[in-house]
DNA sequence: GGATCGTTTCGGCGGGCACCGAACCGTCAC
DNA sequence: GTGACGGTTCGGTGCCCGCCGAAACGATCC
């Protein structure tokens, strides 16, 4: 197929404001089902299901079938890094909050939220940046993880030396953030920091979102390791 | 704006098979006139001012006006980025091909051709590599600059450590290739290297296009600084 | 078994938009 | 001036596709 033709038809399916909604949902790096997806978006179940279906035939989503329910996610890291690519190119959002409801939603989206599955929001940025004053990032030469960084990860965190080392995803990335327009940690590392945090309890979801915070546990122990801002 | 609804609207500016191809066309970084994007993508004049009418005010292309001509070209590095990401994303794409002369053409681009404002193809990839393996890069961690690659890049091939000092665009960057499916150098490092070997006559153009190829000299001059690899 | 609920298929409607040709407007060459 | 040419505007046409509701399907619960 013409090399156009392909582009065209893979931003075709973001091209749509209900598949649009669809998708940035689905960021949060959870699986939704089909009902959920189409209250979220406004429309019937019968278009959601449409929707659904052209999003994991052009290979965006995947379905897990499970008794009467369909959990649909985002295919992978990649397409993921995709959505937020493309979402943090629309221009600074000024968009207007209407009610308390949004406005605290909204405020804590951008205090702290997963994106796929690494952290952003405020508490990503900070993370990023106290990492980048520790040395353990490298932010002059582009965005990566400096050697004292990955021992900081193993050693000090814990984390399994082998799981950083795949070779198909890039170890360490930088993501940019739509609310806070600042680079934030994404790749390998980006992702089992994130685990591990929610694993140890420092950070918690916030309701049923996206949204997380820090724990006071989190608060003290992070404290321990990095200098932190506060970030509420 | 609803963010689902901007990110939608951005999707419908690619989401169509002939801004597609005017997009694609104009990855080249260099400004074409109305009615060459209008032969190339196969549309009546007419048309493909109304393609570049929506580019234009969805932010992805300027134009320059010059007498009878209109020029167009990308918006900026960002917006050369996001196409490239794109396009990177539609699987690898097993076009067949048709004719001797789309052959040589293809075979053209593959060996080496400008991606925006920096190198890609086999020429690109081989000296990311050849960077790399001086220690001039690192992409263990990531994908950045050496100390030791920025003095190379200033002192060796003479770039002005003042162009390289910009805050808004990351110095090193690595760029996914959708020939080779690996990472190049992109970024200002990757802009100013280009400009500086098409300057020098070491990389020349080839044809009108975006392909491009190592001239003799800079084979040589090359070869003095790294260890590159034959590419044709 | 029957009732309920999540999901899917199908038909039909409506709007948006990509396309073209024809007429028009500027710029350039002579 | 006149003609040629690049670009634009404007109607008109046709198709694509996003939407819904009704009906069917299948899993679960009682």
């Amino acid at each position: 197929m013409n090399p156009a033709t392909e582009l065209a038809s893979l931003a075709a399916l973001l091209a749509d404001q209900t598949r649009a909604a669809i998708c940035l949902a689905l960021l949060d790096g959870r699986a939704w089902t089909a009902g959920e997806l189409a209250a979220h978006a406004g429309v019937a179940p019968s278009t959601a299901t449409e929707h659904l279906h052209r999003l994991i035939s052009g290979g965006l989503l995947v379905e897990r079938r499970q008794g009467r329910h369909r959990y649909v996610q985002l295919a992978g890291p990649a397409v993921a890094q995709l959505i937020e690519d493309l979402a943090a190119h629309t221009g600074p959002t000024r968009t207007p909050v209407r009610g308390l409801r949004e406005a605290t939603a909204g405020a804590a989206l951008r205090r702290g939220r997963t994106c796929y599955d690494h952290l952003a929001g405020r508490l990503g940025v900070a993370l990023t940046d106290a990492m980048t004053a520790a040395g353990l990032l490298d932010q002059t030469g582009g965005f990566a993880l400096t050697p004292a960084g990955l021992t900081w990860l193993t050693d000090e965190l814990g984390l399994d030396p082998a799981e950083l080392r795949q070779s198909r995803r890039p170890l360490a990335r930088g993501c940019l953030d739509w609310t806070e327009r600042r680079q934030h940690l994404a790749g390998i590392a980006g992702a089992e920091l994130c685990r591990r945090l929610l694993d140890n309890r420092w950070v918690a979801r916030v309701g049923s979102g996206r949204a997380v915070r820090i724990t006071p546990s989190g608060k003290s122990e992070l404290g321990r390791l990095l200098e932190l801002p506060d970030i509420d």
